[in-house]
DNA sequence: ATGATATATCAATATAGATTGATATATTTA
DNA sequence: TAAATATATCAATCTATATTGATATATCAT
């Protein structure tokens, strides 16, 4: 699924950016992709670095992920998680169309 | 109160921001926000625009206005609300240090 | 194959906050 | 003063979603 499906195309942009700040105005997500910006990490990493349980940080990984926000690979048995810095861009964009 | 107190200076820049992208994320708000821009509107109009009952509209605009958001300034028996520019850019350049 | 480690999922609960309905306050007009 | 208009406040309810606890799945090592 690429971002113009994320997106919600029939959704105005007022819609989507609601949905994006939703998103990220959660302070475990918004810390989750702080931490991301220096370098991809694996889940064990992230919810030691945030002190949360396992559960809730794949959780809060999921939303981010089904959003587009975040990308994920496998390696062994962990699993790295990385931002999607364009989509980010994207919807960051929208953003500044109405508040900016 | 002045915005460095709004701000919540015992906050970090994260947890700030969080705050910011709470009260911005409600669609009402952001609506309310976006139609400021033009220009400064009185609550009738508002509540007018976004089909809402009034006292919603009231509440969306208290919660705008402590965050100091928006400034309000009464004329007869109505009141009007406008954007706090400065305020909102000064937000707004948190969120930028933190995702953009 | 078994155990250990890493991650994901699911149901249940807790909690924050949006919405509604009723009412209060303040200002203007008759 | 009384009625009308504009706005604000408060308690109650509804709704979305964060959190927790338990469990499932997948991979690696022995």
């Amino acid at each position: 699924m690429d971002l113009a499906c994320r997106k919600k195309k029939s959704k105005d942009i007022l819609g989507q950016t609601v949905d994006f700040l939703k998103i990220i105005s959660e302070a475990n997500r918004l810390k989750i992709l702080c931490f991301l910006r220096q370098q991809e990490q694996c889940v064990c990493a992230i919810w030691q670095f945030l002190a949360l349980p396992q559960n809730l940080v794949s959780h809060h990984l999921k939303v981010l992920k089904d959003y587009g926000l975040i990308g994920s690979r496998k390696e062994g048995t962990k699993v790295f998680y990385f931002l999607k810095q364009k989509n980010i861009k994207t919807f960051f964009h929208l953003l500044t169309r109405i508040i900016n």
